[in-house]
DNA sequence: AGCTAGACTTAGCATGGCCACG
DNA sequence: CGTGGCCATGCTAAGTCTAGCT
């Protein structure tokens, strides 16, 4: 209905068949063009602050106080995380109370000197309060909202881009708020401001219709370039960095590129032996920046590891990826288990996601770590002849267009096929398929060490699970008892009725067991980013399994491409 | 060669709507 | 008819990598 006004494939098979020529880019858009035509709304601003009602307190030093407008708004956003831990955290009160003081006027700059003094539980109680009332609108009144989002996505969350109509994926503008980093973040706690018109770049085609800025505001710079992809950004307080308004994953725009993104990964496939047994040689090279090179795409290879890009200390969280692993990171053990060299890692990655983990590793990865970590103290880089640019550089004169990254979609992919092929029983049922599928996918989630804590309902939701089972199974003991009883006549729809109740009670083990196997693991990420949707596809096809149990709507949008393309004998 | 800005992908967590169940 | 749990979705932080500069 919304979506482009031609089917999802049309545009994608004809450029398919640019792609393989490889003049696909030259032919639909010369040199780095990515549109001809852009075209939308601009963005959707944060509401503005509403101030407190009057009977909404803030106590200094236990008496009540009257905050500036600015003041109150930031202080808000501080009462609203109270329950939250890190609220508690030096970092957090220290970033906050500097950057709140910004905030004040110069009375309430000089009165108000200790956020330990400052009470803001009646502020907080205030906005659970209305959290709770909230949830206890009346359905019309909820309805209402709903509509009035829905008009919002109208109107600001589509775009024309060249002949489609495309989903824009964050239209809204962030709303400003305290700053919450991932694990140890330094900057914790600071104040992420208002974004104002005056600070939005629009970026669309000349011959379009400009978006109006608000009334009473002009936008910072209206520009027309069609070699990049974003069409509206604005830079961010925090780190500096700047951040952009995008198409939904379901675009032209981003299908194709994911597409090629495979389209890659598939072409390492071809020369990943060559490559394999390139840097194993590269392991007795003379030079140390090559065995160096060497090691680290060992591991990313055979681990999966992140590049590594190094980091600016004390702007971000410390985590690592392969470049950056320090000496304290891994752990070598000569003997382990009964099994030879091995290497135990345990640092932070991306998210401050820990990865742990206890590698046996060839004698001569091994040999060379020791060496790499002579006379280093534990905070020395453990590659200090090596950096991502640097591996990149390499990567890139053995196969054009590979980078780091590839590995992880090659080895993510490939490793979902095999299993596929190793896992599906063709005798099962379809319920126990699907269990083979997310088994292959876990396998893909363990690779790439996306974990989860466990949710914190697990222990609850499985003995329900449980409780469920065995409520099954007395229903079907009784079924089969009423079957040895029953007349002759009646025993055909007396089995029946056994059969279905024993195939609900298989779907509810299958479900008991992927769920128990699924505590710690995230499946979403990789089947969202790593997996080539033609292997689930094709595997779809060729065992007869509805799409529809294998991605739900969001991801079909997604992968509209690959629905369309992938036949039950698509390899990877 | 090294550095930084810029563009784009990848990531986990919070939230809220919906549906099964009592 | 209300409630509790689950999953989809939104949000935005945090990575990767390139291009362009010095």
């Amino acid at each position: 209905m919304v979506h482009s006004s031609l089917p999802p494939s049309k545009g994608l098979i004809s450029s398919r068949q640019v792609l393989c020529t490889g003049m696909w880019e030259e032919e639909r858009y010369p040199e780095g063009i990515k549109w001809k035509f852009l075209e939308h709304k601009g963005p959707v601003f944060a509401p503005p602050y509403e101030p407190l009602p009057e009977n909404v307190k803030f106590y200094y030093d236990g008496k009540v106080m009257k905050l500036s407008t600015k003041a109150e708004e930031v202080a808000t956003f501080f009462a609203k995380m109270l329950d939250h831990e890190y609220t508690t955290k030096e970092i957090f009160r220290k970033n906050f109370f500097k950057d709140w003081r910004k905030e004040m006027t110069s009375e309430e700059k000089s009165t108000i000197t200790n956020l330990s003094k400052c009470d803001f539980t009646h502020m907080s109680q205030y906005f659970k309060a209305q959290s709770e009332a909230r949830k206890q609108m009346s359905k019309e009144e909820k309805q209402k909202i709903k509509d009035e989002n829905e008009r919002l996505l109208k109107e600001y969350g589509y775009c024309v881009m060249d002949n489609h109509k495309e989903r824009i994926a964050n239209f809204k503008i962030e709303p400003p708020g305290l700053f919450r980093g991932r694990g140890n973040h330094p900057k914790m706690g600071m104040l992420k401001r208002r974004i104002m018109p005056e600070d939005i770049i629009i970026n669309c085609s000349k011959d379009s219709k400009i978006p109006a800025p608000p009334p009473g505001h002009k936008w910072k710079e209206v520009r027309h370039d069609n070699k990049v992809t974003w069409l509206v950004s604005w830079t961010e307080n925090i780190q500096g960095s700047i951040k952009y308004i995008m198409l939904n994953p379901s675009s032209r725009i981003k299908g194709e590129k994911d597409w090629q993104k495979y389209e890659t990964a598939r072409r390492l496939k071809k020369c990943v032996d060559k490559i394999r047994n390139q840097y194993r040689e590269d392991w007795k090279s003379k030079e140390m920046k090559v065995r160096q090179r060497a090691v680290a795409l060992y591991f990313i290879d055979k681990l999966a590891l992140r590049a590594g890009n190094e980091k600016e200390e004390g702007e971000t969280a410390d985590t690592v990826g392969c470049c950056s692993l320090r000496v304290e990171h891994i752990k070598l053990h000569p003997e382990l288990d009964g099994q030879e060299y091995v290497v135990e890692f345990d640092f932070l990655g991306k998210d401050s996601i820990r990865y742990y983990n206890k590698v046996p590793v060839e004698k001569r990865v091994f040999k060379n770590l020791q060496l790499f970590m002579e006379n280093k103290q534990p905070e020395d880089d453990l590659f200090d002849r090596l950096n991502t640019s640097i591996l990149n550089k390499h990567l890139q004169d053995l196969m054009e267009g590979l980078t780091a990254k590839v590995f992880r979609t090659y080895n993510a992919s490939i490793t979902l096929q095999q299993q596929l092929k190793e896992l599906t029983n063709p005798d099962d049922n379809i319920p126990a398929k699907i269990l083979s599928y997310n088994r292959a996918n876990r396998a893909v989630a363990i690779l790439c060490n996306h974990q989860r804590a466990p949710p914190k309902t697990f222990e609850k939701s499985m003995m329900n699970l449980q409780s469920k089972i065995d409520a099954k199974k007395e229903q079907l003991a009784d079924a089969r008892r009423e079957l040895k009883s029953a007349k002759a006549d009646a025993k055909v729809r007396r089995d029946e009725k056994s059969k279905k109740i024993e195939e609900q009670l298989m779907k509810l083990e299958v479900q008991a067991t992927d769920r128990e196997e699924n505590k710690q693991i995230a499946l979403g990420t990789s089947k969202l980013n790593y997996l080539d949707p033609r292997i689930s596809v094709a595997w779809c096809k060729k065992w007869g399994i509805p799409i529809e149990k294998i991605y739900n709507k969001t991801q079909r949008e997604k992968f509209a491409w690959a629905i369309d393309m992938a036949e039950e004998d698509y390899e990877f």
